[in-house]
DNA sequence: TCAAACATCTTGACAATCAAAACATCTCCG
DNA sequence: CGGAGATGTTTTGATTGTCAAGATGTTTGA
């Protein structure tokens, strides 16, 4: 009955992806409490961790999606504190790179194995023939979006 | 060679629900743009909206995963914006309720349009046979998580 | 009845964010 | 080559979202 005609799928999967985002949402928040980390500012540890190649302001500030005058403060917070550093770049002057400290790099690991396990938890809920056919149908959907 | 075995199948996953996370996020952002609210703003309609009988702030802030505090002035921003009013609780003098008013409902019905088209750009990335799949897929992980 | 629990609001503080403007630097065209 | 326009960053001023702690009023249960 939940199923059977396309209008109520629709009904359905859209109560689904609110469930699942906030899910992720409030996961995130409890996970990154404790660490002295907001959640935004876990993500953009997690966006220099994962580019390693020091990025500049501006290529962080778009896959943040935020100005650079937002980030101006945010890095400054988290430079500040620790977690990472500005380098000026090497042939352009105006621009400065961003790379994760030592520290920084502590937290990203430690917050990588976080999600990790997150999606342990996620594929534990099917069924191991499902598991493949979930993984490929949310990369096609990511590709899409 | 990316999905064979199932430590390299966690890591993308992993991927993917950063992404499909970020994706709804700034879809969500652009389609609240103009509306003249905030995302978190719309949030709050939504879950009113669909509630139709009105909660308690308290209900509400728990909802939204906010403390009371942070409600009261949310709520006081909307309600002076004419999206939802707080009336008196029948029974319980220290509760207030919170409803929608008649222009809180007209965003709340067009926002609401906006998830099942975006339902359905999810779906048109697979194939028919694979659409309720993912839907159960999805209801499950939502369950377990 | 009255103490404890509860619902809301207020206050004070801070983080996140934007837009717009100020600077410095770079690039490219004439 | 030189200057105009593009680009990258920061600053400033404003708004929103958030919390914790405390104030106020209400309800409940022993």
């Amino acid at each position: 009955m939940t199923t059977k005609n396309p209008a109520s799928g629709r009904e359905e999967l859209s109560h689904l992806i609110i469930s699942f985002y906030e899910k992720i949402s409030s996961w995130e928040h409890a996970v990154v409490r404790g660490t002295g980390l907001s959640p935004a500012q876990m993500h953009a540890i997690e966006i220099v961790g994962h580019h390693e190649q020091s990025l500049r302001m501006k290529e962080l500030a778009e896959h943040l999606g935020v100005t650079t005058g937002s980030l101006t403060v945010m890095v400054g917070r988290l430079e500040q504190n620790g977690f990472l550093e500005r380098r000026p770049h090497e042939s352009d002057r105006r621009s400065l790179l961003v790379t994760l400290t030592g520290k920084g790099r502590k937290h990203f690991k430690k917050h990588h194995q976080y999600h990790l396990k997150l999606s342990e938890d996620v594929l534990a809920a099917l069924e191991p023939a499902e598991q493949q056919h979930f993984i490929k149908a949310l990369g096609l959907i990511v590709k899409r979006l």
